[in-house]
DNA sequence: TTGAGGTTTTGAGACGATTCAAAACAATCT
DNA sequence: AGATTGTTTTGAATCGTCTCAAAACCTCAA
């Protein structure tokens, strides 16, 4: 392995370590004839700054961490790719961590992008309570809390979902529905509590003329929400609710498979509304409504709070960043009910 | 910030540094006392060891690199998967990066990976030749193609693509299409220009019966696709192919919709066929044929090849594995067609 | 020729963990 | 007590780069 070193490219140009080190980070300081000299041994020797050597004196990475709940998510890609793209004007390099909604793998990138020593992180954590994650604040790595509204110990981006609900239900329930389904996840995930609470502020503004059902699954996947979606087809007509409202896109999709494969009609026998409005909600069987949240700024805007906080770490001041979503209607919910 | 260091830790539990870099790599050989005492100071200062600086000594990271082509298409993100679930077993860690098919980040992030002396990196390349890569190669870090067969200097997984396009346009010739369209991208991308020759081997295994149209797109995208199903579209019934080829599953989504907004039915008037099988495949409007590549078998067998490579640099003979497609036949070209 | 002032270059410490030969200690046997 | 063997612990050297005070080199003026 032809690793080569500084100390070996300062040889080659006959110049000390510290003028092929001033050549790397501060060319303008050194003459013209021994900068070119050394750009010539960098170039014939193949010489590649070791990153490693360098992060370790200088003591601050060009590295953030951004840990999800699922990368299958198209939701969170799309968060990731606004955060690389603001990350990259700053040359800093996002690695992306999946949680896989597993505390335990949570856990464990942490600690990697701790030993690590990265510059932040970026993250959605799986639970309302993460006491190593306060921990490892407390020793100083820079959080910034993302889709999920923060404590006080750091900054974060949130778009608020109880509002989110609001919208889906207020709209469902001007379309006419009387009786509304919410397909949802642990009510541990904030993010599925506060949209039910949206919800459920909709309909109860309907002054007790509309009823709501609750459906739970233990993940937000495109299975679950067509395992649901099954049940749901198997009740008859009058038992069946007339719309759904979905936790996220993914259950949405699995939701609308589920009618389709029993032959029930979208929006006819039943609305449906997802979350996120990714961009496979609108290339689905029935282009869904789906409840948008900016998903690139909020990447870019995490990572503008952690610069930020990098940058100035003593006159920082934490602060929550909130977004308002909106409702975008297709095909999924366009219909108005009257019964 | 209160970054404890090896150092401190020694002083407080009165023993040397060595003692306690024993503790962490080797507990076994220091005497249950210490080892007890040196923990409790670790704990008591909250100590993170310093991966930096430890990488720096040893020399070798257990970071990998994976750049694809698209993170926003979900078939990249279950390679990712699958490669890091077998990563995890060996705790090594992931950093997916994204080259959008663009050369130049293509190029960067290479940079900064190898700067970073990662153990290896994996990567579905932009284009056929890569010298860079080649250069990189040649100073030391192990590469694995993914998706793509090796020239030799390095080993590949891939899936045999001109076989894919060959199942697939055979399944369409079957089925009584007598004119059939590739829709496709840039024939620079290697998967692209060999998923068109299968079909086109299969188209003239069809004795001239056959017509082969082709759509070129400059990037396998949702509206790409969907923007050539508009033209298609537009054509008079006669001049319409019977069946479109997709070299994606996401132009195929794309596509489908055109075909649903222009009141086109799928598969009746035009059958259409995907390739990839991403999940979201069998969740759209009209269910979609697609050629299935083992998505996480691709990521994990790339990370077994390079940990072999790695564990024995010197001995280790490139391999190329290739894995072979199968076709999903869904509604989407389930129909026999007699004209 | 000397000195002042400016520009370049030098090289000896860091940074934090690992390694390994050598020292220290402990246990057992003559 | 001394020799022998085995187990723990030590601490200096090392990895590759950056920093910064000091040295070296220039130019120009007195």
């Amino acid at each position: 392995m032809a690793t080569r070193n500084i100390k070996e490219v300062a040889q080659l140009a006959r110049v000390s370590v510290g003028t092929v080190s001033n050549v790397l980070n501060r060319p303008e300081i050194v003459s013209p004839a021994t900068r070119e000299r050394v750009f010539e041994a960098i170039k014939k020797l193949g010489f590649v700054r070791n990153e490693v050597a360098r992060h370790l004196r200088v003591g601050r990475s060009r590295t953030v961490g951004l840990v999800v709940l699922d990368v299958s998510n198209p939701f969170f890609v799309d968060v990731a790719q606004g955060a690389e793209a603001l990350a990259e004007d700053h040359d800093t390099m996002v690695v992306l961590c999946n949680s896989a909604g597993d505390p335990g793998r949570e856990r464990r990138h942490l600690d990697q992008l701790e030993q690590q020593r990265v510059m932040g992180i970026l993250i959605t954590p799986v639970e309302t309570e993460t006491p190593w994650l306060e921990e490892l604040i407390a020793r100083g790595t820079p959080v910034v809390l993302v889709d999920r509204p923060a404590t006080g110990l750091q900054c974060s981006v949130a778009v608020d979902d109880r509002l989110g609900g609001q919208i889906a239900g207020a709209h469902l329930v001007e379309r006419g529905h009387r009786r509304i389904m919410f397909v949802g996840g642990p009510p541990s995930i904030k993010q599925v509590a506060d949209r039910h609470a949206g919800l459920s502020s909709a309909v109860a503004a309907a002054d007790g003329a509309v009823e709501l059902l609750t459906a739970t699954a233990p993940t937000l996947t495109v299975a679950e929400g067509r395992a649901i979606g099954e049940r749901v087809a198997a009740l008859p007509p009058g038992k069946r609710p007339t719309a759904a409202f979905c936790a996220n896109d993914m259950m949405a999709l699995g939701f609308l498979q589920a009618m389709a494969t029993h032959g029930l009609r979208v929006p006819e026998d039943l609305a449906i509304i997802g979350y996120d409005d990714i961009d496979f909600a609108a290339a689905a069987a029935v282009p869904l409504s789906s409840v948008r949240q900016p998903r690139e700024l909020l990447g870019r805007t995490a990572i503008d709070l952690l610069l930020e906080e990098v940058a100035e770490p003593e006159q920082h001041r934490h602060r929550q960043v909130i977004f308002q979503p909106d409702l975008v209607v297709r095909e999924s919910s366009a219909m108005r009910r009257d019964d």
